[in-house]
DNA sequence: CTCCTGTCCTGCCGGC
DNA sequence: TGCCGGCAGGACAGGA
């Protein structure tokens, strides 16, 4: 599922749920999801206290009162369910991992196609952790502007939109985000990364960081899998310019759609893009 | 270094 | 109706 966008709102649902509360137990269903769960998982965890819930690019971080601390990652297909205290529910197939609070509320990280993974980290150490060591600045924090950006593309030949999914270039973009802004940044997703002009990424900036927290706002997109931790979904995808709109006319756009084709579909590093040819050149 | 491909896994959807 | 291929929001390893 999950972009920058979608993990943040997972990370406030968590925050509201769990945080400064005990983590009485932590079931484990199967061993591993992507990768092995570390074997101190419920050690380091259990019997100790929430204290932060932080997120990373497209990774949120717990950590409990010891130091000791996790980071969880959604993959293509995680979601994180949380039943309050009292609240009936039946266990269902890929409920991998549940946390059990200290007031019976319950966590379940869900992820059918188990592309997603925990792993221990310390709350002093998480930042030289494999995740995020070489990791690129927050989008939404002011370590991105367009300098750090063009240093970053500075060379490169690779197409834009590919460079951008990247997460040592920018952390959090994924393939809907990085369409909807080069929409909006007018920026074709061929160009060579190293070409695009320091006014066009100057644009892109402002596109990243303005489709980002409109998202955000919107509480996320949901396609397929994605819910918010209390089952309800977002509801960006409405507000999609290109992302999944091939054929379509992009909005505002006065072309004729019998001759422009409309929003096109291609493949780049075998994901698909999304763009409109005549305003992104 | 950079870049490209293949791969992990399950579920869903469209076409035949 | 049922089967099969293609595709999916991510990120890694390995090779050119």
């Amino acid at each position: 599922m999950p972009e920058l966008p979608e993990v943040e709102i997972v990370r406030r649902g968590l925050e509201k749920a769990a945080l400064h509360k005990n983590i009485s137990r932590v079931i484990l269903n199967r061993g591993d999801l992507r990768f092995p769960i570390p074997a101190h998982f419920q050690k380091n965890l259990e019997g100790h206290e929430i204290v932060s819930l932080r997120r990373r690019g497209k990774y949120i971080l717990c950590f409990v009162e010891s130091g000791e601390g996790f980071i969880l990652h959604l993959g293509m297909s995680g979601r994180i369910k949380i039943i309050p205290a009292g609240e009936k529910y039946e266990p269902q197939k890929h409920d991998h991992v549940v946390f059990i609070l200290s007031d019976s509320t319950q966590v379940i990280f869900n992820d059918p196609r188990r592309f997603g993974f925990v792993d221990l980290t310390h709350n002093d150490t998480w930042r030289l952790h494999d995740s995020f060591k070489a990791m690129g600045p927050e989008p939404l924090s002011n370590d991105f502007h367009a300098g750090v950006l063009a240093a970053a593309l500075k060379g490169r030949k690779s197409p834009i939109k590919t460079a951008l999914l990247d997460q040592k270039i920018v952390a959090g973009l994924g393939n809907i985000y990085v369409c909807e802004a080069l929409f909006m940044a007018g920026i074709n997703p061929h160009k060579a990364a190293g070409d695009v002009k320091a006014e066009k990424l100057e644009i892109l900036t402002r596109c990243i960081r303005d489709v980002l927290s409109r998202a955000i706002d919107a509480g996320g997109s949901s396609l397929r899998d994605y819910h918010h931790t209390d089952g309800s979904l977002g509801y960006f995808q409405h507000q999609f310019c290109v992302y999944d709109q091939a054929g379509n006319m992009c909005p505002g756009c006065d072309c004729d759609l019998s001759v422009s084709g409309g929003i096109k579909r291609v493949a780049q590093a075998g994901r698909s893009t999304f763009y409109c040819p005549v305003r992104q050149e």
